[in-house]
DNA sequence: TTGACATGTAAGTAATATCTTATATAAGCT
DNA sequence: AGCTTATATAAGATATTACTTACATGTCAA
């Protein structure tokens, strides 16, 4: 149940995985739906799905013999909070890049 | 030199990494600096940072014999940018549900 | 120049991830 | 009930990852 940030992320490092959030970022799919487009076995659809709901960017609901996925907020909120204090330092430290090429201008136009 | 997407996300999965990101929010920073609050060897923080770098997280530059790391743009606009597109799918999937849950509502309203 | 620092890289190991095939379960159809 | 569809799960093969130790390289300072 507590979805991790390691869950998370490494959800997101397999492009099979990345293509079904693309897919259901158009709307729910069942898991044959997500399955069609690729070539590896229904078996490995599941146990990736497995992975994306452990991860919390996913969750089900039932219908009939169905389960239709779609996407969950939750994963990408933990990611997008992470990711915000990377930004914010990435900001930071471009501001004091300025600070520095500033400086560095100032004494180009002041010479010797 | 080409970071993709899997190199970038599977670098944010592991905690080690997300903790040296962490650190270089605050300011570049030298390997020993970046090693001191683990308990793993130097050699481990610099296969971590090599891991960081061809994801384009973070990026060098040279200071006599010690390599300064920064935080780097590329990796994070990259993983913004594929992101914004599942919170796009989201926030989507969420208007359908408001419309469901409305219509649900006015069924209630209006019983049998 | 010699030794201590700062860092990178190679080789090996143990744990983990991603598949496959085979099988189980449950729902829906006839 | 029996067959088909939709999905999950177990077991096993193989690739990849995250470490370790050992060593190489380059810089600095006495």
């Amino acid at each position: 149940m507590k979805a991790t940030l390691d869950a998370t992320f490494s959800a997101l490092a397999d492009p099979t995985r990345r293509a079904i959030l693309a897919r259901l970022a158009k709307g729910e799919a069942t898991v044959m739906e997500l399955a069609g487009p690729f070539e590896m076995t229904q078996s490995a659809i599941s146990q990736h799905l497995k992975v994306l709901e452990d991860a919390a960017l996913i969750s089900q609901r039932i219908d009939g013999a169905k389960r239709p996925r779609r996407l969950a907020k939750a994963g990408i909120e933990a990611m997008d909070q992470w990711l915000a204090m990377l930004r914010k330092g990435l900001e930071k430290n471009y501001e004091r890049l300025d600070r520095v090429l500033a400086t560095l201008n100032q004494q180009k136009e002041e010479p010797q």
